[in-house]
DNA sequence: CTTGGAAAGTCAACGAAGCTGACATAAAAT
DNA sequence: ATTTTATGTCAGCTTCGTTGACTTTCCAAG
């Protein structure tokens, strides 16, 4: 259990960033930060009526218009019937679009409508502008060792929608 | 909105790490990391019949044996209510003992049982293995900037808490 | 000593967002 | 023609958050 209780490697160079109590450190500020992360979304959502799902639908299909339900399913990891709620609302309230596949016409692919894409704008505004400023006072290392430590943390098959996604970039 | 769009400073500098895209992509990294940071425990607490709510509780009384309910209600910043049910229960199962205070005999002061520290370990043990392993790929540097960031996430308020938390340090 | 207010607990009701299971439909694939 | 796949939907359940109302206990100030 204790494993990085001795903390020194066998060429003698100080591990104290694998101790118990520094890798303990390192979860609470996971859980810390992750509510602020999600602390600004959160309170816009909620002057719409919407949830943090609402919320994953609408970044992901803004990330890559025209994706499927499956895709977007597999991506965010919930059922069909959680997701179908949070789908069928958007749709209702025209921030989702629902186009009927031409290739494959069982599949349907989801496209942010104007209003939807003007609602994501606002979300990840406010979710960059934290981020953004939290990059700023770290420094362009800290933020390389930010995003090394996170990678390494995600599932494998979490990891590869992340990749996947990250193939997307221009 | 797309304030990083340029990416250069005035002294010629690249910016490139406060791209609106490089910003996105941290975004992501905290959204599926966060997702296989508490993947494992997850798996146990279910197996147990508990859920995150119950996690969380355990670390922090865990973290501070002795505190009072007011104390954990506001690191953790949800409702006494909601606290109430979480905490009802782990008492009831013998994992949690609730002191009542000598000084002031309206507090409650939180205490592990023995089968709640055994939990307690197992729940810690397995997310630590993960985040071990995260920080061994990662390496020092990666760690230090890891931190930075996440601390610079926080709202400050819970900030000032995971600090608290860091002056309990031996 | 009495009273006001803080700390804690309880009950009820509700909402968001997960889950399972069962079933329907259309279209593709075999 | 049959099976499989993609999607959607209904019903019901669970966790965990919320608000509001109320009680009990107890400290502390008047």
């Amino acid at each position: 259990m204790a494993e990085g209780a001795i903390a020194t490697s066998q060429s003698g160079e100080s591990l104290l960033f694998l101790t118990d109590e520094q890798i303990r450190k390192g979860v609470e500020a996971m859980y810390f930060a992750y509510r602020g992360f999600t602390a600004d979304p959160d309170r816009i959502l909620h002057q719409y009526g919407y949830g943090r799902a609402h919320h994953r639908a609408i970044h992901f299909i803004n990330r890559s218009q025209g994706m499927t339900v499956n895709n977007l399913l597999s991506v965010l990891g919930v059922t069909k019937q959680s997701l179908n709620r949070v789908l069928r609302t958007l749709i209702e309230d025209g921030l989702v679009e629902s186009r009927i596949g031409k290739r494959d016409k069982r599949e349907r692919h989801l496209f942010l409508t104007e209003t939807g894409g003007k609602l994501e704008r606002e979300l990840s505004g406010a979710q960059r502008a934290r981020m953004r400023a939290a990059y700023r006072v770290a420094g362009p290392e800290a933020v390389a060792g930010f995003r090394q430590v996170l990678e390494a943390m995600m599932d494998p098959e979490l990891r590869r929608h992340f990749n996947t996604l990250k193939d997307n970039e221009a």
